[in-house]
DNA sequence: GTGCCTTTGTGAAATTGTGCACGAGCCGGG
DNA sequence: CCCGGCTCGTGCACAATTTCACAAAGGCAC
């Protein structure tokens, strides 16, 4: 079982460390290394070097002891691992300032994410084009998502419409969602959903903040 | 040690459940219930009933056995405890697309996240202003931090940019980052640093979604 | 007041994730 | 060929988190 390329089994905090991995390695890549340390390599990506060589120990042995692993090669095997030798079309709903933003953000179509279409449900945004792709209505969900073959969804509609938009996606055929509109959205078995709630973080933030303060007045003055 | 209210160690795990609890609750009172159960709690923020009750307990026990928890208590005791019976004025790092979104979003000062104070390196933006708020030149820093009081910083520059804004924002006092650039920031001890990035969020459906189809075409046809 | 129903609060078990420590394997030099 | 130094791969112990299961306790009907 172990050491089995493609096991069934990675953990889900190896898969959610893999993207920082393929960052580090592509910063490698374009100093033009061509071998790195899990040591090294732990401390670009911000976590420990034994946890490294774990991790990507589950994907078969890459590395070569006394050396470290092959740059390239470990950059190839990643991307495949993740999925990303080839573009994801992707569909954004909801063309507030969010999603605005996230069409605009380059840090999507840079790693293989590209927005093919843009949806709306107000009328007078359909038509105008973000980035050079054009806003279309959300009733035209089935349509686009089979005619471009999409399967990743991006929710950045208010709240109260997110449970309905999902609802679309589904039907039509999308079966991974990133929701990062505030609210918890049902959906069948077999489809995926990932949520980043943006103030969410921030008041984590102030949890230790307050705290902080807190032991401050109690320990200082 | 148990149930001491204020207790030194609330978990990691449920501090970052917080914020779906609070907005769940507020929900509840809008809907003008005066008690929930953990079941019913648990489902709208979608976790586990068990879990709501524990997580609930490092507060101290704050339900009634057979009834639930009372709606606008809990409320009331978990935003003090998240440190939002106050605004947190908060600057903002790097105006480009996803700065400019952030400035935008109103999902921030709705939960007690003012922006404060926006900053860019370029002089072309500043003088302009985002939602009232004018942009200041990142040099400013430090005047903006401490004439405004402000402890958490969040960076929406570019990679390359962010680990100076980081050194300049804790230079200039802040103490807690909100870190949207895709890269690894370093920080003395006792600031606190949390990271979002849009991009590996993805990465991890694309994971998925690739297992998912490779899984498929072995089981199906 | 008694009994029943409901729902909390919480030990304890199960699961998951982390970090250490060290054997094993590779490289370069003599 | 052998040796010393370096770095991987991994078993193991430990820590954190989740889940289960159930006793304890409030509320309501009669």
């Amino acid at each position: 079982m172990v050491g089995s390329p493609s096991g069934q089994s990675i953990p889900e905090a190896t898969v959610s460390r893999l993207p920082l991995y393929l960052r580090s390695l592509q910063e490698l890549m374009d100093e033009e290394l061509s071998t790195v340390s899990s040591e090294r390599l732990a401390e670009m990506a911000g976590v420990n070097a034994a946890k490294v060589r774990k991790d990507l120990s589950y994907f078969g042995s890459y590395g070569t002891r006394g050396v470290g692993y092959d740059v390239e090669y470990l950059l190839l095997h990643i991307r495949r691992e993740l999925g990303l030798t080839h573009d994801w079309p992707c569909v954004i709903a909801g063309m507030g300032n969010l999603g605005q933003a996230l069409a605009n953000y380059g840090g999507f179509s840079d790693r293989g994410f590209v927005i093919a279409a843009l949806v709306d449900a107000n009328p007078d945004k359909v038509g105008t084009t973000v980035e050079g792709v054009p806003i279309s209505h959300v009733d035209d969900l089935d349509d686009l998502v089979s005619r471009l073959d999409i399967h990743i969804g991006v929710i950045a509609t208010p709240a109260h419409a997110a449970q309905d938009v999902a609802d679309r996606m589904v039907a039509a055929g999308v079966t991974s969602i990133l929701n990062f509109a505030p609210t918890v959205i049902t959906v069948p078995d077999g489809i995926l959903v990932r949520k980043v709630d943006l103030a969410v973080e921030l008041q984590i933030l102030s949890f230790y903040q307050e705290r902080r303060q807190a032991g401050a007045s109690l320990t200082g003055a």
